[in-house]
DNA sequence: GGTTGACCTTGACCCGAGGGCAGGGTCGAC
DNA sequence: GTCGACCCTGCCCTCGGGTCAAGGTCAACC
């Protein structure tokens, strides 16, 4: 006796045209009927049997076969009865639960814990069902950051903040090549990435830098070495007057406030420092000269 | 020559004290010098040897070394050089690469897309990310419907609507045991799943004979008789009295509006209605004899 | 009675984005 | 010499199933 007002007869069957009725639900005399309906065939004999089989117990509840019998293999299901044939035959009570294991599946409730879920009593199942909201609310806000982030890289793959993008401009504009701008901008995502917290100082003494004509001169005259020989003359002389240049703004050279030192920052300043220096050999000797150069009017550079 | 402004020497590192300037930097003399900050140990001299190792990249990128060695099994970053030991040893190439790859990753870009992603035009690259970003927006809006769903679940485990939850409870009022009305919500959780067209009128019909204080008796001694003698002639008797008061309101048998026929109907709603009918065996007898007078009274009932 | 086509069975392998572990080599410091 | 940290490769594991393989069963049609 399963529903309260006629076990069975009082529900909404009164399908009074015989053949329709017929239609619907078959005969008990004529044993296995087919019929078609937009493409699929379906076959209603086997529910004499006793107990549907696994293909109807997964389209009723809506999943595939293979959902089923994963479900099944997890233990989330016990295995219904086999016929003769060893097929699965399922009962009311198998798509009862087959349909509350879905309603928690579907509702993102992992499947390692529908089980012990619905064996808990009332109270432990609230408390579950709260964690498990909770952790797909974190979840969500996990996605959210993601999606605004890549909407934010929408405008440029490396991620830098629109002061960076600034001064990279500046350079454009300053005449800098678009090869060159390039590599500032792979240093720049470096330096983001490696020394966080020592950007915004590092911006803003460039921002300065190049307001000075002489400065940005030196840098173009740098740029246009890397076509010189090795031992050009000239090398040495460009880096004493690089040196010279940035030592009259000394405190532009200092520490910025709050920068975090730990035991790789050499190593993540030279990577900075040293980024596309392989493609001249001029640079990364320029590079080296300057350093001494600083490094003998007392201002500490790193030697990783 | 990496940075504008200096060539290496014009980054920040004017660290004016001797004794925190080795501490930060080492010395290249003293080769190998480790130094404990928080219990961890990390190794400065090993870049002597050019290049940085997984472990650093990965830290310095905020991955682990897993990651980074799946990268490079992916194919999403190029196999750094050795050294004599085996090693992989990387450059600032190297870890622009790997900033770049996380960089899209942990904005939620699969990894099998890109590399081809990085390879892109900025107006491929826009579109590609605008497609990315529309899944994940996707993804989103699924798992907060989830979300809801869970939360609706909190209240009852079956996620019925309202109305069948009020039928419930208007059912214990009545005076039926908690075991019958749990059986009932079984039956309603398999009727929603199961013939969701049907709901609404089925719950009709049930608040009408709810009201009736006669159906509700013949109901409720239907429960008690579960203990009866399976062949009690008065499971008869009670069979053509529930058979009487189902055909007094024969509309309430009427079939619902938009109720969908399809050839899993007779099948589906045997289901419902034979469920916790194994429980004993007098309520299998009583449904077949109430089935049985209402075909007899010209109401068409399944036979599945 | 043979074929066709749909359905069922088990088993094994595949996806993403790595995690964990085994077994072994290498390095630097004590 | 030994310790601990780091590196190497290779294999199996996750979660929720999908896909393929190889074969058995059933009902309908010729």
């Amino acid at each position: 006796m399963t529903l309260p007002l006629g076990q069975g007869a009082h529900s909404p069957c009164d399908y009074s045209e015989p053949a329709l009725l017929k239609e619907i639900f078959g005969r008990g005399s004529e044993h296995g009927s087919r019929r078609r309906s937009r493409g699929r065939v379906e076959t209603v004999t086997r529910n004499r049997v006793g107990g549907i089989t696994i293909g109807q117990a997964a389209a009723f509840a809506g999943v595939t076969v293979k959902t089923v019998r994963h479900y099944h293999r997890l233990g989330l299901l016990a295995e219904p009865r086999r016929d003769s044939s060893g097929y699965r035959r399922y009962g009311s009570d198998d798509l009862l639960r087959l349909v509350q294991v879905r309603t928690l599946a579907t509702a993102g409730v992992p499947l390692s814990e529908i089980a012990s879920l619905l064996g808990a009593g009332p109270e432990q199942f609230a408390a579950a069902l709260a964690d498990v909201e909770r952790r797909l609310t974190d979840r969500i806000t996990d996605l959210v950051a993601r999606r605004d982030a890549l909407h934010r890289l929408a405008d440029d793959r490396a991620l830098l903040p629109d002061r960076a993008l600034a001064v990279l401009d500046r350079m454009t504009e300053l005449g800098f090549s678009p090869d060159y701008v390039a590599g500032q901008r792979e240093a720049l995502v470096l330096f983001r990435a490696l020394l966080p917290e020592g950007l915004d100082h590092f911006l803003t003494s460039l921002e300065q830098r190049l307001d000075d004509p002489e400065y940005v001169d030196l840098i173009k005259r740098s740029v246009a070495a890397a076509s010189w020989e090795p031992d050009d003359p000239q090398i040495e002389e460009l880096a004493r007057a690089i040196a010279a240049n940035l030592l009259a703004d000394r405190e532009l050279l200092a520490l910025p406030a709050g920068f975090r030192i730990g035991p790789d920052t050499a190593t993540r300043y030279g990577l900075v420092d040293h980024h596309r220096e392989d493609r001249s050999p001029v640079w990364a000797r320029l590079n080296a000269l300057i350093q001494a150069e600083l490094r003998s009017a007392g201002v500490p550079v790193p030697d990783p």
